[in-house]
DNA sequence: GCAAAATATGAGCAAATTCTCACATTGATG
DNA sequence: CATCAATGTGAGAATTTGCTCATATTTTGC
């Protein structure tokens, strides 16, 4: 065994100079391909080419299309963990209003970073192999928010922590990718929804 | 030209005893494949073969794989149409709080009804040349919901329209796809979000 | 510098995929 | 039935795609 029985990597682990530049240019590749092509576009070939490296060299990093893809579906997790705990430690001892109010921009702004490519990859991941890695991430995802919520008394915490989830990016997402550019606006409509949904009333009504 | 100018069909349009047969087998298991599969599953050799019928016979109705995915992002439209156009009808003239309770409804039935082949044929349809017929369905969608919502009062209900819809798909759809069978719950909860949403507050707060 | 290890290359093969076409079968019509 | 149009068939041509491997280049350690 060498050093990279630690990595869940199928193939050859790069880590050593010019190798992790063809790697990331690798998955940048991919990634751009994807969000403009679809799913059927995504060819390794394509790949290859995009990323300014030989079809070989795409091979010695991964073993198959859907491994390329696979990691990028694990990036994007650990970039929205790692979002979700700096969000959690920012809002840490903040009235709940206040914790939703950054969830919701934090989320916004998380769209709007990584741009239709999150769409793409859930839909993908749903026929993929099942991935320890990608599903434990999503776990911890959901126990940080439930986590807050429970800590300011929200019932049925890990319940609400998906609701509140899918209820941030069902809404975000469709308005962004339509074009919606006024975020603090966005982000003020999603909050009439979510503070509906854990029970606290904004004031006025609008009917 | 023949009778068949009407249909935004790009090949020969079936209509004559077991032709139409043959034609829904196809978009049957093109459906079948795709939200079993996924895109990348969805070859025209396999659909042909699913659907019990010759790969000749396919390309005599499609003009290519990607005018079956077309097609079924047409049906889709159209069923979510007819659906709210029921809905609409049967909350005429009732309070805010009952429509919304029944869309909430008949939403989560339509996305069970459909399981998972909205969200696969979505993500495809923005990799695909503009249809007009699609996006004229869409629109007509949301001016059904944004007329609803105006009816009672509702600011910019076209931009409410949006939003609701995608609160409520959001919202349902990734409930349902973890398997959540408890459907009456699920559409209390969204509820709870639409009504924040609306600024129809509900009684009572959980924190 | 030099050998060995790491990395990169790309022609090209096997399999998959899209789609055509010449022909067979079925149904309708008088 | 006979005829003709409508429908169905599937071998296979043309292309694309996933991927390998023998070889070339670069980097590292000494």
């Amino acid at each position: 065994m060498t050093r990279l029985d630690h990595a869940p990597l199928p193939k050859k682990s790069p880590r050593q100079a010019r190798a992790q530049a063809t790697y990331d240019a690798i998955l940048q590749a991919a990634a751009h391909i994807l969000t403009e092509g679809g799913p059927t576009a995504l060819t390794t070939n394509l790949v290859a080419e995009h990323a300014g490296v030989s079809i070989g060299s795409l091979y010695q990093y991964f073993p198959s299309k859907e491994a390329i893809v696979a990691e990028l579906i694990r990036d994007l997790r650990r970039q929205m963990l790692d979002d979700i705990r700096g969000m959690a430690a920012f809002v840490e001892g903040q009235p709940l209003r206040f914790a939703v109010a950054r969830m919701i921009r934090a989320s916004i702004h998380h769209h709007v970073h990584t741009q239709g490519r999150a769409e793409v990859l859930e839909q993908l991941e749903h026929h993929l192999p099942f991935d320890t890695e990608t599903e434990a991430i999503k776990t911890q995802i959901i126990d940080l928010v439930a986590a807050l919520l429970d800590s300011h008394g929200i019932e049925q915490p890990r319940h609400a922590a998906f609701d509140m989830i899918n209820l941030v990016v069902g809404m975000a997402h469709p308005a962004l990718h339509v074009g919606e550019t006024d975020y603090e606006a966005l982000a003020l409509r999603i909050e009439r929804a979510a503070l509906g949904y854990l029970g606290l009333n904004t004031s006025g009504s609008v009917a």
